[in-house]
DNA sequence: GTCAATTACGTTCTCCGTAAGGATG
DNA sequence: CATCCTTACGGAGAACGTAATTGAC
């Protein structure tokens, strides 16, 4: 049992004109190929398709039975093959990306409007998410890819880099240290800390080099950069927060100034599951990111 | 495009072992080619289906999408093979068949509870009709064939004679007639005789011998052999009806005597369009009708 | 080094088209 | 005899298997 579309084609072709000579036409076959062509098919679904002498042909009661099933499978070969041809076209699609919090509200937005309006077919959707769990859902394949300042395993994920995002400290207006044009981590000595909880990237990252700058703990451990721009703003302490994150944090009486510290950069990478291949919607996204890094560097 | 059927089994196989190897064995072919109808298969959709090296394997957005297809196309190719396969093995079908009122109320009956229980799996449906009527469903293909007392066209149609009927005179017991064992046509001269309507097989059939026997027109003319029975008991007349109608004419104070007459039988004919062939089912019914036909002579 | 997928290559076989054959009106 | 479907036959191309190659662990 081995039905070919083309087979399929030839017999709904006859079907309909009732003409050898035509059908065959329309196949862009010769007559006799296509006589044999008829005759393979009946000899593989086991029954005489068609009743006919060299004047009329007519469908037997088996091939009117046959003719239904054919209508559906070739109905389902077009779907398949023109679904996969829109995505292809990005005519239409999904993509699913999972990106930090502090990107997805400040530099992602902007550049998935720019997408979606080049591909408006396609259907967008961001997980805004913590880095390790960014990670687990390009794993279990939940998400196309993701971003994240925390890159994964090279044997699991692929990286790439788009760029080097700069911390900058959050203090009140009032603070002394709102004065200074760049903050050296060392100035934050003693100083008290509201810190992010220890899942998220900017703590991982920040953890040693705070502990070097021996600031002090506020006892002040959140998850959201709007709860850290609260606390600050209530005088529990500073708190050092990436870049694009300072949109959440920031609000009347604060400033956020730039760190001057080499190691107070972290890497906003896009990560895929290695080996495993985009969708081509997908793909497109992700190129255009990889273009779109030098509009902030 | 042109999707075979053992592509797709390829690719469903490979889908669901993620192992060329096995999927190469599942489908009966080595490895390489397993390999190679998987790179056909691709380039004829035109997208990468899978993700693989040489340890891992796994669909891709794009395989994921036309699984979804690939499923129902097979779906589609079983479901029409094994329809056919079940009609052929007559486990499932229809025969509809038009039959004159009084072969469908006498012979038929037993024949078809016979058929229907070597194949309890075939619906059967019986169309009573006219003559003219069974062989225009016959033209139609709203029947697989007809029974009747007049043969089409051999143009047309393909007759097949099952038996002649003999006909009967129906009379009432008093009626002096009702003593013969025979009736010869000219004993009718001047009597008053019950017609059937002028469509029927019967009238068309009996017109030029009845009125070579001059028999005198009572005025009823009637469609249905029970009303023949009811006119003939009132003394509206006596009527000539085929063997097989008697059961449906009888009645109290009635009694029907065979005609003896060489013309006073009629042809009971299995008809169908020529060249068309009967479905398996169909075919079979017509096969057994056949042989069924000494069982009345 | 081992195992799995792929590529190379020669063979086989299917499929197509040209041309002859046969049936029908 | 004209038309249309079918069969015959030869060549082109596809598909298969064996065997060598590549790549991952």
């Amino acid at each position: 049992m081995n039905l070919s579309g083309r087979a399929i084609d030839a017999f709904l072709a006859l079907a309909e004109t009732r003409r050898f000579a035509l059908a065959a036409k329309r196949c862009h076959v010769s007559p006799s190929t296509f006589s044999q062509m008829i005759g393979r098919l009946e000899s593989q679904v086991g029954a005489r398709l068609f009743d006919r002498d060299t004047r009329n042909v007519s469908l037997t009661p088996e091939g009117e039975v046959f003719s239904h099933g054919a209508h559906r499978i070739a109905a389902e070969m077009r779907a398949s093959m023109s679904e996969l041809r829109e995505r292809a076209n990005r005519r239409i699609g999904r993509v699913t990306v999972a990106v930090t919090p502090s990107l997805a509200s400040d530099w992602l937005p902007q550049r998935l409007a720019e997408y979606q309006q080049i591909n408006p077919g396609i259907a967008l959707r961001m997980h805004d998410v913590t880095s390790g769990r960014c990670l687990e859902l390009i794993l279990r394949g939940d998400v196309d890819f993701g971003i994240s300042a925390q890159p994964g395993q090279d044997l699991e994920f692929e990286n790439h880099l788009l760029f080097m995002e700069r911390y900058h400290l959050l203090c009140r207006k009032t603070d002394p240290l709102a004065k200074l044009p760049e903050i050296r981590l060392r100035d934050l000595k003693d100083r008290a800390f509201v810190h992010m909880v220890r899942t998220g990237s900017v703590r991982q990252q920040m953890m040693p080099l705070l502990s070097t700058a021996q600031v002090r703990d506020s006892g002040m451990e959140v998850a959201n950069f709007g709860t850290v721009g609260g606390l600050v703003a209530a005088g529990f302490g500073v708190s050092i927060v990436p870049e694009h994150a300072i949109g959440l944090c920031l609000r009347p009486g604060l400033v956020a100034i730039p760190v001057k510290s080499p190691k107070a950069v972290r890497p906003v990478t896009m990560i895929k599951r290695r080996g495993r291949s985009l969708s081509v919607a997908a793909a497109v996204l992700w190129d255009q990111l990889k273009l779109s890094k030098r509009s902030v560097g």
